[in-house]
DNA sequence: ATAATTAATGCTCCTGTTGAGCATAATGAG
DNA sequence: CTCATTATGCTCAACAGGAGCATTAATTAT
């Protein structure tokens, strides 16, 4: 074993945000040039930790508090085309969850719903339609054009397990899984120059759109057992709007009465006293987030009604 | 926000990796030196990505077959002592598992038990009498120990969700975040200098412990997911020593019947048909893993009677 | 041999959690 | 006033998980 080390070739590091932001029961990313790609940027190297030149490097450009920060992956690969030269470049991304959406308007950076990349991903009304009409029809056709026999097994069993029938058996935390099966057959945009029938999902420059489905992944399982959802309300709503940011994230829909029976058995919230008569029926109590409780909880550990992964 | 990135300062990459193994009963760890570090070395540039370069890196030092890489985190603090002099340095630190321990012997690359580091995070047969004895009443110090009420207060809360009260509510998932408490609270050799009198617990270089301490929560975490635990075993095992091994790596004793009961009700394995009859009592059916089961788990989930956070 | 000890295995019980759905309460719209 | 709509309370059945009893099949001690 090599004793500890000396230097290696020098490379550049390169920083990638995922912000996640929720806006009008959508969950919203940070993009720029038009939807194309997802901020990023040079390290700065005055800041003391990687975390801290993130989280000041966000709010700088974005005036906004960053309420949560978290490293999703380091990306160091040859065929990394943002590579310039000679020259390697890791990249080291980030997600990071926001209370509110900056600046509208539809200038150069701009919120997106996740869904406009992944809509397979949004089984919020039911299954995805896109899954049996578009996606499961064309990987059914790469997972027979393989010669050998195994391979072939494979791939079937590839596609069962992160797509299931396109009905049964969703398990919503294979966001990448899925992404990177439709990347190797070939069904994206980014694998390929030419694909002659990609599947629906607007595809990004570079490996970005790959970045985002490991975030998305990454905030899917996260809330499952930290509360971390809490970073993207505002300081008070009703239940149901809470329902509807997990549900936002999940990509699925919860039963009512059982996701309120798990909130408040957890105690993460407290009524503030206060209601709403926003829409027409019964106005809802407004609740806020008990600080201490979710902080806990963020050791402890929180539960959703999601457990659905078989 | 800044479009897409140019270069950046110039940094070295640093791998560091935590491997591990099960010997006799107990989660060994690759270290070098003494046991005073762990391996590591600057990243070979000719491999197509980093993964790759860790595997073939480990694998042609150890002459053992990886089984399993994981990524732990990537550290880029300008306080990480390994910087040399003004050159920046990035250390990517990878988690490793591996069938058989390597070349035994006292030499340099040895393997260790991980509790010759944590010894406090060994509660195989019941509450580790170092954190009554030792870790709680010199931590209550430190909860006093400043003047902001606030602040005692939340140090107070901290020593209660991370170590509990030495008997009850020990979440064997914390690893990270009581070394971290006990470095805070300057328990530690390597928090300062001179530490009066520091928690047991052999230290290491650098952060290397702190990296082992990533290492050992994500691998806890893990395996009540997902079956990774397969990879350490030998091909042949009998139920008991399946048993021993999870609990070595999650640091409890569990259930006998019921963990033979998730274990079969989930079928990870199947009877090989011989068995043995190495220890006294009656002898034990030998079983081996089912790949088919195990590759499905390794994305749909495993359980492990290992439910005991609160 | 026989008894005691040690493990392996099979089963039962009890409890808490979770998925589903019924029923009732409180509003605004027409 | 009636209906549509949303909020909220409660019940039920299925299941999963924690504990412990009982039985079986070996080895070791007397």
């Amino acid at each position: 074993m090599t004793p500890p080390p000396a230097t290696s070739d020098a490379v550049a590091i390169e920083l990638n945000a995922v912000l996640v932001a929720l806006t009008a029961d959508q969950p919203q990313v940070l993009t720029l040039d038009d939807g194309a790609l997802l901020p990023s940027g040079p390290f700065a190297t005055e800041y003391p930790t990687l975390q801290s030149g993130v989280r000041a490097w966000v709010e700088r450009q974005t005036n906004h508090p960053l309420g949560y920060v978290e490293q999703l992956y380091t990306f160091a690969d040859r065929n990394r085309p943002a590579s310039h030269g000679r020259q390697r470049v890791v990249s080291i991304s980030y997600l990071g969850l926001t209370r509110e959406r900056l600046s509208a308007g539809a200038r150069d950076p701009e919120w997106r719903s996740w869904y406009r990349y992944f809509p397979w991903e949004d089984w919020r009304t039911g299954p995805s339609p896109l899954i049996a009409q578009s996606i499961l029809p064309q990987l059914a056709k790469w997972g027979v054009a393989d010669g050998d026999p195994a391979s072939r097994r494979e791939r079937q069993q590839r596609i069962e397990m992160t797509f299931g029938d396109g009905l049964e058996n969703w398990n919503e935390d294979l966001v990448l899984q899925r992404y990177e099966l439709l990347y190797e057959a070939g069904l994206v945009p980014e694998a390929k120059a030419r694909v002659t029938d990609p599947v629906p999902g607007m595809p990004m420059r570079h490996d970005h759109r790959r970045i985002l489905a490991t975030g998305i992944a990454r905030l899917r399982a996260k809330i499952k057992y930290r509360p971390v959802f809490f970073e993207l309300m505002p300081p008070e709503f009703t239940l149901l709007q809470l329902q509807r940011a997990v549900e936002a994230l999940a990509g699925r829909p919860m039963h009512k009465q059982n996701f309120r029976r798990l909130i408040d058995l957890q105690g993460l919230v407290e009524p503030t006293g206060a209601s709403t008569s926003e829409a027409r029926g019964r106005p809802a109590k407004l609740f806020r987030f008990r600080r201490e409780v979710v902080l806990e909880r963020a050791l402890a550990g929180t539960k959703l009604p999601l457990s659905r992964p078989n």
